[in-house]
Order: structure tokens, then sequence, then C-alpha cells
DNA sequence: CTAAGGCTTACCATCGTGGGAAGGTCAACA
DNA sequence: TGTTGACCTTCCCACGATGGTAAGCCTTAG
């Protein structure tokens, strides 16, 4: 019964005879889980374009492109909620790239922010770890900084 | 019906009159939230010595320390599983400060490779962005960059 | 036909923190 | 005395991104 069936897809053979994807092809291509790709779905950002009779979600191509550009904006560390403005931005030919440019330079100055914060943390332990003998005895400057309400 | 009960404190007059807390003075005097501290208890990390007849926390001065002690961790970066283990260090007098140091060295290595996971999604962003003009074009290399599956 | 493995939904866990509801208690003031 | 407002109690829900698991259907290779 697959046919020559054209618009909607209707079972697995015909999907992977014109080069469509299942979850599972799309999660080995794009390197996103294939429970992260349906988690994204209810976030509104990636919807496959149809389903089998069976129910399996079939992805294009282009959600293919879309997978990937969510993925590396994670592994750049931007939040999903960025991603979804940057997704669209992406999708809007009317965009300016002014957009783009200041949501990036806002999430530098937030991983700066977080880098100088853990900086800092490292900075105060390692201080602390230097002071400590690191032998049998119990005397330890660490647990002492700690009970000591150090800086603040 | 205060008098002079001794041991359990019945009531919250008598808990201050004997230099003892509720836990929202306990709160202002830590800077660790009451409903942090309500969460640490059932964490098992912070007993109320007693409650008051109306079942109020009520906290001792060796509450309050190693309330402050928790938060100093917490301020330090440490996950609530290495402070319940600093915490039984800190209590325990045949501790040796070489488990101490090996806690902290841990953690300092685990903030080190954050700091060098960050830097690294700092730089590759940063390099996007000194190449988009940030005008009304929609051209883009930051965009390009998320699209094009950027290094792998 | 059967067994393996992929797919579906739905729920729970993480980790640390905050918010809120519903109800009891305390202190101070009229 | 009564009221009011601040505080306390427990219990439940939320975040963000990800993983796990279970029960049940579908597909494909043998």
């Amino acid at each position: 019964m697959s046919r020559f069936a054209h618009k909607p897809v209707l079972e697995l053979a015909d999907a992977h005879a014109q080069g469509l994807h299942s979850i599972g092809e799309a999660a080995k291509i794009t390197g996103v889980s294939a429970k992260m790709i349906r988690h994204y779905e209810t976030l509104g950002l990636v919807k496959p374009t149809d389903r089998t009779y069976a129910n399996y979600r079939v992805y294009q191509t282009r959600d293919i492109h879309l997978l990937r550009f969510i993925k590396s904006g994670r592994d750049l560390g931007f939040s999903m909620k960025q991603i979804a403005i940057l997704a669209s931005l992406w999708q809007d030919s009317q965009r300016s790239s002014a957009e783009v440019k200041k949501l990036a330079l806002e999430h530098i100055s937030d991983m700066d922010e977080r880098i100088k914060s853990l900086q800092q943390m490292r900075q105060a332990l390692s201080d602390l770890a230097a002071q400590c003998h690191g032998d049998n005895r119990p005397d330890c400057p660490i647990l002492d900084g700690l009970a000591c309400t150090h800086k603040h």
C-alpha cells in the first residue's frame, strides 16, 4: 500500500525512499538524542513535518538543519530561550545582524560573569588548600576557613 | 506557663531568653533563607535541637555555626553532597586533614574544567561575533556559524 | 511466525532554590 | 479584649536541560 503516495507520507519505507528520517536517524545524524528532539518539539522548536501511519515522526532535511543549529547553540552555551530567538532570526530573512550580535554579546558577558565567579571561588579555595598540610592530623585550615564565615 | 522550664524549651520567649533562635532569626544571622534551612533539615544536615509548644524550630549557637559552615561551602561552589561530607569531617575530631584536602582539590579541578569549557565557548562565540557587522543587513556570520555544524 | 529492536506516550529524577496556599501562633496596639 | 500583621508550620509546584524507565505498538530480519 505504499505505491506512489506523494503528499502525506504514509509508511516508513516511503519516508526512507524520499530521503526523510525517523527520529532515531535524526538523532544519529545530528548528535541530538531522540529524547531531546521530542523535548524540543514540546518547546515548539522543531515540529516533524509528518507522521507515518504508525504515528512515527518523519523529519525532512530542513528539520535536520534546524536540529544541528540548535545543537551548535547548546554547544556554545546558549539557553533554550536564546536558541528559540536565534532560530527564529535564522529563519527570518528580514533580520538585522545587529539583533543577533546583541544576543551573542549578552551571552558572552553572561559567560564572563560566570567565569569570573568560578575563578574567584577557585582562587579562594585554592588559597585555603595551600595552607593545608594534608596529613593525618585533624588541623585543617580549609575547614577553619569554612567555619569562620570567610569573607563577605 | 513559661516559668523556669529548663530542658525542653517550651515557649518562644524562653528560647529568646536562652539565646536560642527561631528559623527567621537564624536566617537573618546566617544569610541562609528559612526555606533553605528547612531544606537542609530534610537532607539530614541541620536538625533543630528543639521545637516550641507551637512546633516552631529552635536553633542553638551550634546550629548557627553549622549553617554558616554550609553557606561558606556553597559560596565556594561545593555541592550539597560534598558539603555533607565536609560537615561530617568538620564535626569529627578524628579526621585527617588529607581527607579534606582531597575533596578540596577535586572540587578545584572540577571548577578548572568548567572554567576551561566556559572559556572555550566564550572564545568561539566571540570569534564569530567579531566577524559580524551588527548592522541592519541580514548577513550574519554568527548564524552561519551556528548553522554550519561549527567544529566537532 | 517470531524475536529483536525502534518507536510511541507518560511519568519520575536530578540540583538548588524560590513561590505560594492554607492554616496555626505570637506580639503589639487600640 | 479583639484585631492586625508578622511569623511559623506543612505541602505542593516551578525552573532548565537531560536522563531513565515502563508499557505497549510497529517494523524488519531471520
